[in-house]
RNA sequence: UCCUCAGUAGCUCAAUGGCAGAGCAAUCGGCUGUUAACCGAUGGGUUGUAGGUUCGAGUCCUACCUGAGGAGCCA
């Protein structure tokens, strides 16, 4: 016989009710007497567990009822609905087969566990109800991504990840080598890479920017979706040293049309997830976050705000509130600044647009001002920056003095410059962290419980 | 990198400078259509590491390690 999915048990109730199937997976958990026993099973298949219900009549009952947890199991029997309150229906076996023991020192419990301790248990912890709903949601929000710019005739283009720049501006930067490191050819005092296995240096990719607008002054709308590596020394709940990024870059496009953009694509994805996942959204708005659900549902139905850089530094200079750094136009926002506009002033998310050049980087198109660039953040409840955003400067002269007033080598981006020689229209993109959207649609408060094998500094456990 | 807090049984946590404990888990037994089942019994400890103060340190002091929260940096 055909093995049924637990999914299928829930989502088509009525096609399996009073007929045989075979389910397989894993114990949950386990409550035995000497007469009748449940066994909550979980097949990997869907969010929720199904009820086994076995008794005497079951061949080896008495050695089934000491089955330790996450023992794999395949069960024949037969759906029927269920008297008590929990479970619209169960499986009252005929035979219960072990695939797969397990061993009573297995560490999850019948108990909520910490976080922190999970982390520690990373090879196990995809197996409790919480990290089950994360990476399932995780999953789905991928899909929805590339199903919204799929849609919509954009390019996937895989950026490369290794990259031989070392001056993106992004952040610091982990090195690839296959030199010796206890025997480093040297020459003239210094390292020399042209040993090396690119006969260069070379790292890992802080952003695949750079290499997407390439695609978009050829594809017009295109996007990149994959790793990017810091190595930074930052230790917060928002960062890590592997991290997933899309990049999104469309061809005559300007600040307003970008933004027009993101707000379709968070609305896009945030609802497709509340479509798709139910059960693990009211998982989480139950147990991590009791107003996730009607904060999400806003989002999808209402507008963004919108708030220029000196207007919200104005804001925040009249508002009365007591920060611990002062606000000043040339310092840039604070997390508690930012806080306060997204949380306070808001309540949802806001771009806030047009920053000073000082604090952007040189790839930013520069507003007639001489002072700001056409670039914004996406501030959100809870999270802070989930996206970053600008249109990019075109004009091959202001780019290249912008370059050269920063002391930039201008040698690794000649092919960046000739990009605004040949067609060079006016463009713009932007980049969401991956994680910090999954947090910001799950409610989960640290990156580390978004990622399967989580790297930050000092830590590569599994 | 900086600031703050924490580290005691497998897990979650108690213990005034004076005998190191509880709940859950595990093991054994009982019992029941159970829902983190329930009831009884049993085993389980170099109190993060190294020094110091003290008659006596889980508790006070110093350094280090690990974790968490916040800041900076950013996505």
């Amino acid at each position: 016989m055909a093995v049924v999915s637990v999914k299928s048990l829930y989502r088509d109730t009525a096609v399996h009710l009073n007929q045989a199937v075979t389910v397989s997976g894993w114990i949950r958990t386990l409550r035995a007497s000497n007469t009748i026993g449940f066994i909550e099973l979980n097949d990997g298949s869907f969010f929720k567990n199904v009820q086994v219900v076995f008794d005497a009549s079951c061949p080896d009952f008495a050695s089934l009822a000491k089955l330790p947890i996450a023992t794999a199991i395949t069960v024949r029997g037969k759906v029927v609905t269920s008297d008590a309150a929990k479970q619209p229906f169960e499986i009252f076996a005929h035979a219960i087969n072990v695939e797969a023991m397990s061993d009573n020192d297995y560490p999850l419990q019948k108990k909520r566990h910490s976080l922190e301790y999970l982390r520690e248990i990373a090879h196990l912890r995809p197996r409790t109800n919480l990290f089950s709903a994360v990476f399932r949601v995780r999953s789905v929000l991928a899909h929805a991504i590339h199903c919204f710019f799929q849609e919509r005739g954009f390019v996937y283009v895989h950026s490369p990840i290794l990259t031989g720049s070392d001056a993106e501006g992004a952040g610091e930067m982990f090195r690839v080598t296959t030199l010796d490191l206890l025997n480093v050819p040297r020459h003239n005092g210094k390292v020399d890479f042209t040993q090396d296995f690119f006969g260069r240096e070379a790292y890992l990719t802080v952003s695949g920017q750079l290499e997407a607008e390439i695609f978009a002054l050829a594809f017009r709308n295109v996007y990149t979706f994959g790793p990017t590596f810091r190595s930074e020394n930052s230790n917060t709940s928002r960062h890590a040293a592997e991290f997933w990024m899309i990049e999104p870059e469309l061809a005559f496009a300007d600040l307003q049309d970008n933004m027009t953009n993101i707000e379709e694509l968070i609305k896009c994805v945030v609802a497709y997830v509340l479509r798709e996942c139910p059960e693990e959204m009211v998982f989480f708005n139950e147990f991590l976050d009791k107003g996730l659900l009607t904060r999400l549902e806003s989002v999808v139905g209402s507008e963004f705000a919108e708030i220029t850089y000196t207007e919200a530094v104005s804001l925040l200079k009249q508002s009365g509130q007591k920060f611990e750094f002062a606000v000043e136009w040339e310092k840039g926002l604070q997390t508690e600044h930012e806080k306060y506009l997204s949380e306070q002033v808001f309540k949802r998310p806001v771009f806030v647009t047009h920053y000073p050049k000082e604090l952007k980087s040189f790839y930013m198109r520069q507003n007639n001002d001489g002072r700001t660039v056409a670039a914004t953040d996406l501030l959100v409840p809870g999270i802070g920056e989930l996206v970053g955003a600008s249109q990019r400067e075109e004009r091959y002269d202001v780019l290249l003095s912008r370059m050269q007033e920063l002391n930039m080598p201008l040698a690794p981006y000649w092919w960046y410059l000739e990009l605004r020689k040949y067609g060079g229209v006016k463009h713009s993109g932007y980049g969401v962290g991956f994680e910090r959207l999954v947090m910001y649609v799950t409610g989960v408060a640290n990156i580390r419980d978004v990622i399967a094998c989580p790297r930050t500094v000092g830590n590569l456990k599994i």
